[in-house]
DNA sequence: AAAAATGGGTGAGTAATCCTCACTCGAGTT
DNA sequence: AACTCGAGTGAGGATTACTCACCCATTTTT
């Protein structure tokens, strides 16, 4: 008897599900049809309803296996990270390489799930906000350390930080164009860090 | 003779533009059928396509219009005010407080548009890059004059501002909380500023 | 060992919805 | 009086997300 073995998932379901994360790779999800998801994967239509609730819902289980996967590579990423700021300027340079080498991941968090309210309500969005949190707790521990202002409310700078990476990164990936990391990461920690270190 | 009078809307268009309006305050773009339009419009679907190359086209329509508003408005904001730095708090201020005041402008700018490519080369898309741009100008400026830091490209400093103040948005929109224009520009303006303004 | 349940998978069809096309009507214009 | 032109219509077509009844193999129960 193992330990919480969740059971691997129905070679079907595989199937559509990586079928429409290689059919993302060409055109936006709007323009991909189930017929099309299905015909990939090899299987018919009706078994995409078998295991998802409806088109969105795979769009979601795709966006949270991506989430779930990224959320620990950043928490290991930040292990052995000395000082708020180090820890800062490490997941912005994670944040920056992950949608520059996930092309997928940042499309769908970037652009589709966005349109539908009911993404926002969604367990999906969920791990959105507990990636975020890792963010706000390095912040407000750098606020209790002396290393981070203490005069701005914490959720603001967390913002700010996350939606000038999001920015960013829009154009170039709507475009199409190089996401450089490193320098990004130099320029914008450059920025921002001024704004947040404690003078004096 | 009058000088380059555009031709006012005929009636049947300047409904169907209102009734999708107002039905953005109540539903999301993509729930709202044309149908829906129609007969809140008090016209047939039929005319939708007559003045409107599609749906989405209708939606971009609209954005057009507010956006060329919004344009000039942000001009007109800025006349006499002496100082980057201060033409910067006042356009942020603007921007919070658009937002804050209307609603349906905001939402389509931040969700209902951004989930199509085709946006991003149409006509509208050009409007968003000129409102950009004043920014960028005004950046640019501030470099000149020596009132803003000359290591670090104009362009990050610039996404960072719209990002930062869109993500601050984003959720206050999609939950429909206030966004507070005055406490939200002190609060980004003094985490922004001391990174953007030379030292010494 | 027989029966029942379970779970992966299918084929055929339906309802909704965006959009098109051929057309009408009335107000100028020549 | 014939013609053009712009506003507007009605009926229908194509696409597509989604449903439902059903099949078949493997496992579980009796």
């Amino acid at each position: 008897m193992e330990a919480t073995k969740s059971k691997p998932h129905p070679p079907g379901r595989i199937k559509i599900v990586d079928a429409l994360t290689a059919l993302l790779e060409q055109k936006e999800f709007n323009a991909i049809t189930t017929a099309e998801i299905a015909k990939n994967a090899g299987v018919t239509e009706a078994l995409i309803y078998k295991y998802f609730k409806d088109k969105r819902d795979l769009l979601h289980q795709i966006l949270s296996a991506f989430l779930k996967d990224y959320h620990s590579k950043t928490l290991d990423d930040l292990r052995g990270i000395k000082g708020s700021i180090n820890k800062i300027r490490k997941l912005i340079w994670t944040h920056f390489n992950v949608y520059s080498t996930n092309r997928v991941f940042a499309r769908i968090l970037l652009i589709e799930v966005r349109s539908h309210q009911d993404f926002f309500n969604s367990e999906t969005y969920t791990l959105v906000k507990d990636y975020s949190n890792i963010l706000l707790h390095i912040i407000e521990d750098g606020i209790q350390s002396g290393e981070i202002r203490d005069d701005i409310p914490s959720k603001i700078m967390r913002q700010s930080i996350l939606g000038s990476i999001e920015h960013i990164c829009l154009t170039r990936i709507i475009f199409n164009r190089e996401i450089l990391s490193d320098s990004l990461t130099e320029d914008l920690c450059n920025f921002l860090f001024i704004g947040i270190e404690k003078q004096g």
